[in-house]
This record gives C-alpha cells, structure tokens and sequence, in this order.
DNA sequence: CGCGGTTGTTTCGTTTCGATACCAAGCATA
DNA sequence: TATGCTTGGTATCGAAACGAAACAACCGCG
C-alpha cells in the first residue's frame, strides 16, 4: 500500500467541494468530487477508493441514507460532515456506520488529520494484519523472507535470523523511521517491562547489527539515538508474495 | 511527545502580551511574545512552536492575512483572539483557517482550556516528522547523510556525527543565515529553557566546528553573533535521494 | 543425558555530553 | 592606550549512555 490514498469529496456545495479537494490534493492525497449520491454512485463504481468525506445535509438521497448503504455494503470508511447539533453518536455507532465525523464549520487541518487517521486505522488492519506472514519485505540491501526468517542480500549473501533477531527485526520494520526506546523494544519483542539496568534490546540489537549491517561499528540501517533509542533509517517496501 | 509545548503570542499590546505569556508560562507552557507579523516571522524562522495565539486587530499585516498565509503553508495550529461580532464561522472555517478563536475580552482560563484542547487535538497527528529524514544535504563542502549522520566532504574526508552534533547542525540546516540565540538552539536541540550560566551550547558548537570548520579557529560555516548567537553562513540545498 | 545453538544478564571499557573553570577576545570608558 | 567589564572558546572532569565480551540459563534434539 505504497499508493496514494484517494478521497471522494461529496458535496453539494461547489465551493466546498472544492476547496476541500484541493486542500487534500496540496497536502499529498488524491482527491475527487461527486456532488450528490447519483454521481458518486459512479465515481465508486469507475474507480477504487480509500475514503469518502461525505456530507449529511443533500439533495436527492441525504448523507445519512447513503452513509447507511454504503456501510452495509462493506464499501470504505466514511468521515461525515455534520451540521451542529446533530445526534453525533448514532452517526458514528452502529446504526449509520460512519468512521468518523466532523462538525461545520470546521478546521480543514482538522480534516486533514482525521482523515490520515482512518487510513492509518484501515491500511493498518488490511495490509498488516496481524504481521507480514508470508510476505517478502525489502528494506535497504536486504530482502526478508518472513516464511523461512531468512535475509537475502543485494549481492547474494544469505543471513539466518534467530527468531529474536527476527522479532526484532520485524518490529522495526513496521515502523521504519521512527525512534523506539528500548522499552517499546522490548514491549513489542518480548512484551514484557524492562528489568532494572536491562541491556537486553542493547545486544539484541547489537546481534542483529553483526548481521545486517555493512560495518557493524559505524551501523547505517539500525541508527542508536543517544537519550532515545534505535531507530530504522530506511525505508521498506513490501514485495508481492 | 514529553516536551513541553511553546505558545507564540502575537498581540500589539504589550500588557496582553507579557500578561497571556506570564499566564500561561504559570500553567506549565512556553511562552514567547511578538508584537507584530514582522517579529512573528523572525521567531518562527528560529524556533519551533506547537500554536500561535494571535490577535486578529494589529497594524501592519492583520491577524486574519497572518492566519490565511500560516494556514495554508502548513503552519502550527492557530488560536484567534478576536473583537465581538466577528464573523466566526469564516474565521475557523477554510476560508481563514484558524482551529479555534476567542472573543475579547477573555478568561484566562479558558484561553489556557482551548489551547489545550488544540495541543490536544494535533498532538497525536505531529510526531515531529524530522524534515530531512532520509535525505542528503549539501551546504559548504559538505554532504550530510541524515541517515548515516554521517559528513562527507568534497575531498573525501568522511565525519561521524553524534546525536548532539547532528541535533544542532540539523537545527542550523533548516535555518540557514538566520542568527540563533542559544536559548533557541537549546530549544531546538535538547527541547529545554537554559540553566542559569548556561554554556552548553558554547560547548557543542566547539565540538561542531572542530568537526566541519577547516580552521575551528576562524570558523566560517558557523559564525558566532556577539550578543546574539550563531549562524550557518552557507548555502543550503537538498540532494535528491 | 550430552551437545550445540540461542537468549538473558552481568560486567567493563569507551564514548558522549553537560557543567565548571579559566583564559582570550571584544568593547566601553576614560 | 590603558583599564576593567562583558562575552565567547575550549580544556577538563565526572556522570550517564552505549557496545559488546563473557558468562549463565535455557531449549530442542538426537
């Protein structure tokens, strides 16, 4: 899921559609307008996408009948737009079925962010559900196959991962270019609390560096953040199985 | 993030000013002043502000342009602090962009309540997103790898950053020919006030300069300001990746 | 039971960084 | 220019963070 998320923006009001499709598109989304439920029954129909920002208040079928059919469908996450005043829990509960909702006026920032938000949530669930299992994932020189826990190299070399150099190692790479402190660390390879002066994550990591790392002592993939953590300083993209 | 957040007042009263500053400043924030939209941009081009309290009446350029423009290049959040009767709606809605506003005359309370609620809001979304994660920079003779932290020079010569020197050179790159007070660069690096006699960063542009200056004697990269701080006196630009 | 491999813990040497101190360089004033 | 004050540069030192070797506990397997 290395695409950009595409947003249908349905409105009935030409300047909000716009300025909302355009907000979205200047800050690294795809984005396109319906302007009432006909057209956006087309727009679905014609091309995938990843939410619809969906107005409550329309002519024709009203934003809360569609939100309703679309929601049964299985169709994709719906952020409504609301006027104030509105019964805001029955529009997110189960009985409308939207994701999220936004009261008018509003803040487009706002939208912005909960519209990453849903994505985060929904491309979270879909494309990792639970891990990469059986998937291949290629990060800086490597390829990992999470099957056989084994590292290929750009130049052909082979590295067998432990299965904590694994853990390790797949933590990270969920989270490329994020600080994780050593606890989080051992959250997510042991789950449990770090002892007093526990320097497990600190040879864990040191293990795996002799391993993946061109130099082990001037490490490039696997950066150490004094006062912070480590870090992956790369970036991952999944292969097709 | 566990850093305190750092409020920008922009208000041409002083005593509204140095008053919402101290306020808040008591209730756990950071506070700088400005008075106007030219002394605004200055701070902001030197330090990094989690929202911008700003008065809608000022002479010169006027809250709402300050608000359009902020807003629209992605700005921190905005707080409005506007005359009765204003037009609302338009002011948190896209067309000015504000996240929230305030009618004067004001609680102080609820001032700090509505902050807050921002800081809240855009905490989650903006996990400092390093600017150059993953990039090269060029400035001098140098190339920094922001992923190694490592220097290259144009004859060869290769630097290990710390995490110190790289915090601080990161600081001057994406400020470059600007002065930098060593409050800001304290700010900026460590993401705390100074101590009383506080030298550190005396200490850790030594270090720097030991590093990147040809001759750390007569720096030329970093120049120190006298009664002002430093400055990266060098061109910066962006390598592809 | 013995063996090899893996993983957690301890320990120690090294690096890093902030505080302090002292000296040098700028600046004002006479 | 001489003097004294302010400001900046850096050497030094100790505390904390980090890396990894060594060791111990553990696990699976024949």
């Amino acid at each position: 899921m290395t695409e950009i998320p595409h947003i249908l923006v349905v409105d009935d009001h030409r300047e909000i559609r716009d300025a909302v499709s355009r907000y979205l598109e200047k800050n690294g989304l795809r984005a396109t307008a319906a302007r009432d439920a006909v057209e956006m029954d087309a727009k679905l129909a014609a091309g995938r996408f990843d939410l619809i920002v969906l107005d409550i208040m329309m002519p024709g079928e009203d934003g809360l009948s569609v939100c309703r059919r679309l929601s049964a469908a299985g169709g994709p996450p719906i952020l409504m737009l609301t006027a104030l005043g509105e019964d805001t829990d029955r529009i997110v509960g189960l009985e409308i079925g939207a994701d999220d909702y936004l009261p008018k006026p509003f803040n487009p920032r706002e939208l912005l962010a909960r519209i990453k938000a849903i994505l985060r949530r929904t491309e979270t669930t879909e494309a990792t559900p639970d891990e990469l299992a059986g998937k291949r994932v290629a990060f800086g020189d490597w390829v990992l196959d999470a099957d056989t826990r084994q590292l290929t190299s750009a130049d052909g070399a082979v590295e067998t991962l432990t299965t904590a150099d694994f853990r390790l190692l797949t933590a990270f790479l969920q989270r490329p270019r994020v600080v994780l402190s050593r606890d989080e660390l051992l959250d997510l390879t042991a789950g449990r609390s770090p002892h007093l002066f526990d320097r497990t994550i600190d040879n864990q990591v040191s293990r795996l560096r002799r391993k993946i790392e061109a130099d082990p002592s001037r490490p490039k993939l696997i950066t150490t953040v004094r006062g912070g953590g480590y870090c992956l300083s790369a970036d991952v993209r999944e292969l097709a199985e």
